[in-house]
DNA sequence: CATTAGCACTCTAATGATGAGAGTGCTAAT
DNA sequence: ATTAGCACTCTCATCATTAGAGTGCTAATG
């Protein structure tokens, strides 16, 4: 535990780095009205590096917090940090001036979000725990290429082709749709499969390939996210060199590597901070992640987040990555009623 | 023109710029076989860098090509260059193993491109030129929320939620659909406007919605391109500032930008090298772009292309991205039938 | 006349020396 | 417990020096 001076003196250090970008040096941290001298400071700074909140870059060289620093000052500050009236009310206008459609939301999400944090805003599709059918729908093409259709429950489209072994009317594809929704309509892909129906051959090769889209639906991971902001991430001074740049892109840019990433820090509710090297991956050790989810717990989620450097301005970040996603998961709710 | 002698020296020389990235001397191009000292391949790329196709960055430095210099080695080189048939052969089979769905090639046009040029790939979804209904189907999501789905004719799904006036049962929204299905099918937005059918209120309100939508379809920009392998951009030594990279960032990011971009450059058949100070971005100064059409002409289309640095292997990307074209040509004619 | 050997010249990039400035830690006084 | 004072350390910018690369020019050559 630290005494309440040590805690204000990381403060003012963490909030001076943030925006200054420099170490910080016990006279700029004396001039905050603290009413005691740079010795002091100095003294109280020396037990911060002993206790591991602070570092030197050098021997004569101001204090930057460590990413166990930044630790502690999160953790008093994600109780109480929200965002203004204003700001809530210009975000929530936004969403009401697009398309009434998740994909749009989702952008719009990341981009305020990066907007706002001046760093990548990462935010992926809701998904639903487990997929139901809404509507089936065949559309012939070719002779033999028919277009499958899924409305799934949350207004998502799915589609494939299919190929048939034997030539159908689009009368007989559309009686067999009619058929196949009628009987299906409302259920998960696993209550499709254990529905003992009466179906045609082409019935049959259609729901197989019906129930494989449903499935890919479901699962425990989340969908590939949205990020936008690169712009603004690759503007701060710890991206000068393009080594760092060029490896998270090849984090970004491989798919794999993103969502293996994202789920194992979403087991848990609210905000979930993750610092420096606290990340499992070693190219993310100078970068924080401020993540968290929204949605309807139990029906359909997705994460919301901001990557960004350590030295990042967490006391905006964190209540804006969590005010997005109540505004998210309410208009995630309206859709889904 | 060139003797014959100064266009093999201007090879020799973007040939080694363009793969060592170190401005060439006179030793190295003699030592490539010309038969001739380090003197005369002096003396001549005095001519040269006086005609303007290249340049010293200073004094005692090897010659660079200049964007001059590149224009004339690509023209020779437009003719000729062709993809091996093995890597023809390899292309092809990759395309032959996803979803047969013009999201999956165009993405996997971009992986791959962006993989064998080791620079950026922009590739566009296919639009056509005219968008055809050819299904067109109402879900009820809630009370007076309806889910309307048009299938296009190149297997194109559109949807957009609409807010009825009145409360419509599931069958009527099906019987309107099959209605207005039968009645539009294989038309386009303007045929659908121009054709004076009887329609209830609710369908009326449905085809204006319609018609909004096939009209986002048509028009002259190409859509938001996919965009893959910035990671392998960034490694290149001309990006290591990354103020470069944050200004180009920008630009991809910025979708106006970047849609404005791509058609400028492709009215004309034939691959459209775009080299350095020929573009009219500033950011761009330092970059080229390789771009070409590909689809059927008349009918549907899309743009697909690579982006890099000045010093780019033309001779591999453009037959590169030539190819690519044509195998996505083949796909969506496929696909059009 | 085209070619080329020879050479002086120019410019870069790496290295090291120097000094100012920033900020510290410690000591001793309050 | 606090703080003034001060020696100490380390960085960073500047400058000088030097090796090396590659040139352009001149004069000689077949």
């Amino acid at each position: 535990m630290l005494t309440r001076r040590r805690d204000r003196i990381l403060s003012i250090i963490i909030g001076e780095y943030v925006s200054k970008g420099v170490p910080v040096s016990s006279d700029v941290v004396a001039r905050k009205g603290l009413g005691v001298s740079p010795a002091t400071i100095r003294n109280e700074m020396i037990e911060l590096e002993e206790e591991g909140y602070l570092v030197q870059p050098h021997t004569s060289a101001g204090r930057i917090p460590t990413d166990k620093g930044y630790r502690h000052y999160i953790e008093s500050l994600m109780s109480y940090a929200r965002l203004s009236r204003d700001e809530q009310f210009l975000i929530r206008h936004q969403f009401h001036q697009v398309e009434r459609a998740v994909e749009e939301w989702t952008r719009l999400a990341a981009a305020i979000l990066s907007g706002m944090v001046h760093n990548v805003a990462l935010v992926t599709l809701p998904k639903p725990v487990e997929a139901r059918l809404k509507h089936l729908e065949l559309v012939s093409l070719q002779e033999l290429l028919v277009l499958l259709v899924l409305v799934l429950k949350e207004a998502k489209l799915r589609q494939q082709m299919v190929t048939l072994e034997e030539t159908v009317s689009q009368e007989e594809l559309s009686a067999s749709a009619r058929k196949l929704t009628s009987a299906y309509a409302g259920l998960t892909a696993s209550e499709i499969a254990a529905k003992d129906l009466k179906l045609t051959p082409v019935e049959e090769q259609v729901m197989k390939t019906a129930f494989q889209l449903m499935r890919n639906e479901e699962g425990e991971e989340y969908e590939e996210p949205y990020i936008d902001g690169l712009r603004h991430m690759l503007r701060q001074p710890e991206f000068a060199s393009s080594d760092k740049i060029a490896a998270i892109m090849e984090m970004l840019e491989q798919k794999s590597l993103l969502k293996s990433f994202l789920p194992r820090v979403l087991t848990g509710e609210g905000v979930r901070v993750v610092i420096g090297r606290e990340n499992k991956e070693n190219v993310m050790r100078d970068c924080s992640v401020i993540l968290t989810r929204y949605g309807i717990p139990g029906e359909v989620g997705g994460a919301i987040g901001v990557m960004g450097p350590t030295r990042m301005e967490y006391q905006r970040a964190i209540p804006t990555v969590s005010f997005l996603s109540t505004v998210m998961s309410e208009l995630v709710s309206e859709l889904y009623g």
